[in-house]
DNA sequence: CTGAAAGCGCTTACAG
DNA sequence: CTGAAAGCGCTTACAG
């Protein structure tokens, strides 16, 4: 039962020639190596007849190439991390490389701990969701010229390819959206990370309501502490509501905070409509499901992922240094 | 610049020992192979301060283990088996392995794919969500020993490790309580797929029928084409609730064939109440946060990740041959 | 047109 | 208490 693999040793044994033979011609190199169309034939054949996998283990300790990517995030389970999983995925598989993935919680070690890990695997290529800290890791991937994608977040101190969205205009037009519809009093609920991606939406906000002679109104910002249980959110999104019932519009910064924030207006039974508006973060079935539908700021994770996808093959085509990109991509704001 | 990585070799030289003596060190063998305490620190030492990390590759090579389990599903982004996959990953993790996952979007032609170039990578053991048709394959794996688990479908012909849920129990309860309600044309959203955990919860839902006296009325069974486009099934939809207005609940049995059901009722104005009863499959927030709220049937996702991951590593962790099991967990029906 | 041999970085049975 | 050497399954520079 138990039929251990065939070896390379295995098939040049069967066709009567050496393993160099079997070495060339199952990586098509037979034509440039000028070995006769018999012996490839029949090399051919045997490989096909007793299903010859070459053995990939030592293939990358020999090449150093081990034909996989790493893909590191904060939680593959979160929908958009996971969107991007799948389509990063199919797009590798295209090109022969398989993923491997782990999450990080945001814990700047654990991302130490992984890059580590991989490394020892001969990963060849790396797309990742930085946490902050995570800059000298990331730096010594780029020293040993591995090929790096950073996405979702920016390191401003780091000199990588990035993939990310315009956030700044994303906010920017959420918060424009509501002026232009003449809510005066505009909340956004965000999260206390000082991360670009974070601050950027804030900045966005501001700006927007500073070019409509908005105030900008420090208690209508709520930063809800990173990692925060839900129920812990829902409480303190109902106390944002109640306390100050002039809001009557809320732009929330992530995806998992809108989905709080109408939890909160459902246990408060507080609806919304034109006196209270509300646009969510990254789209999804929930906010297209709610009634009223809510609007959202989509980001464009197909294009996303493509974008990642063809930077890394850029680095990993060639051995020339390739010259680092920052692609910032549009969000589209879904009005419902 | 580019630090090449440090070998084994570089350790033993700078220790001014054998490479032999550097392994046992680095495998936690010193004390049992009576290596010098002095040495051991000596090694130790340099190991940190070069921050030296045993090249996987060459270990697996050499041993046969990638450290590495396979997770082979439909659709990595489908949130069941992402949260399928977080869990997984943060189990084995722990354990010091690596999760390296592939869609396979339901083709027995991927699967088998998947499988040899997984092999080929000397994966230490798997964990399939099958497909029909992929029985050759898997056996191939556990007659080569390998620690298989089979979740989410069962495969009849296969004696293998599996962990699920009681489907035939979930829609039976969903359907009993329905008709415990005085629902009397309870209808039944389906797919056309002859696998065994979507049989299941038709027979659940027929048993339940004939339990209270119903008649097992063809026409309110919808069977979706599997694979087919969202609008295409809404469209459908529609036109079974508009045809069948004596309809007063809906059993849905999946989480995207629910969203489309709400997505049609959402399109017709169609309200979920008292006489328009409905029950999702597999939780989640867009059926929190509908308005009302949507009952659903919840797989026990955290049960589930732990035990396939214990049957793993039961396997993992012996050489003797383990007993298959079969795990079936309970559903949990939500009430809303 | 084809092959012998070195070497990728480890582990481990064997020897002393 | 420690080391020399074989070998895991490949690829490739070199030789003929």
């Amino acid at each position: 039962m138990s039929t251990k693999a065939y070896s390379i040793k295995d098939i040049a044994q069967k066709a009567n020639v050496s393993i160099t033979t079997v070495s060339f011609i199952i990586n098509g190199k037979a034509v440039e190596k000028n070995i006769s169309t018999a012996v490839i034939k029949r090399v051919e054949e045997i490989v096909k007849a007793v299903g010859y996998k070459p053995n990939q283990v030592a293939r990358s300790l020999r090449t150093g190439s081990s034909k996989i990517i790493a893909l590191i995030v904060e939680d593959i389970s979160n929908p958009f991390f996971a969107s991007i999983a799948r389509l990063v995925e199919e797009k590798a598989y295209k090109r022969g490389y398989k993923i491997i993935y782990s999450s990080t919680e945001n814990f700047p070690e654990k991302m130490t701990e992984l890059i580590n890990l991989f490394k020892s695997m001969q990963v060849d290529a790396y797309i990742i969701s930085p946490v902050q800290g995570a800059e000298k890791d990331i730096q010594s991937l780029m020293n040993e010229r591995k090929p790096v994608v950073l996405f979702d977040r920016y390191l401003p101190s780091l000199a990588a390819n990035y993939v990310g969205v315009d956030h700044f205009k994303a906010s920017y037009d959420a918060t424009t959206h509501f002026a232009s519809t003449y809510q005066k009093h505009i909340a956004l609920v965000t999260i206390d990370l000082e991360v670009q991606q974070i601050t950027d939406r804030q900045e966005g906000y501001k700006k927007a309501l500073l070019a409509f002679d908005l105030p900008f109104r420090e208690h209508l910002v709520l930063k809800v502490p990173f990692n925060q249980q839900k129920e812990e959110t829902v409480e303190q999104l109902v106390g944002l509501f109640k306390e100050h019932k002039e809001i009557d519009a809320v732009l929330f910064a992530t995806n998992y905070l809108a989905i709080s924030g109408l939890s909160a207006l459902k246990k408060m039974d507080k609806l919304v409509n034109d006196n209270f508006k509300v646009i969510a973060y990254d789209d999804g079935e929930v906010f297209k499901l709610h009634s009223p539908q809510i609007s959202a700021v989509e980001q464009p994770v197909e294009e996303i992922a493509e974008k990642i996808v063809s930077l890394i093959f850029k680095q990993l085509n060639t051995t020339e240094v390739v010259a680092k990109e920052q692609v910032v991509l549009p969000a589209k704001l879904i009005l419902r």
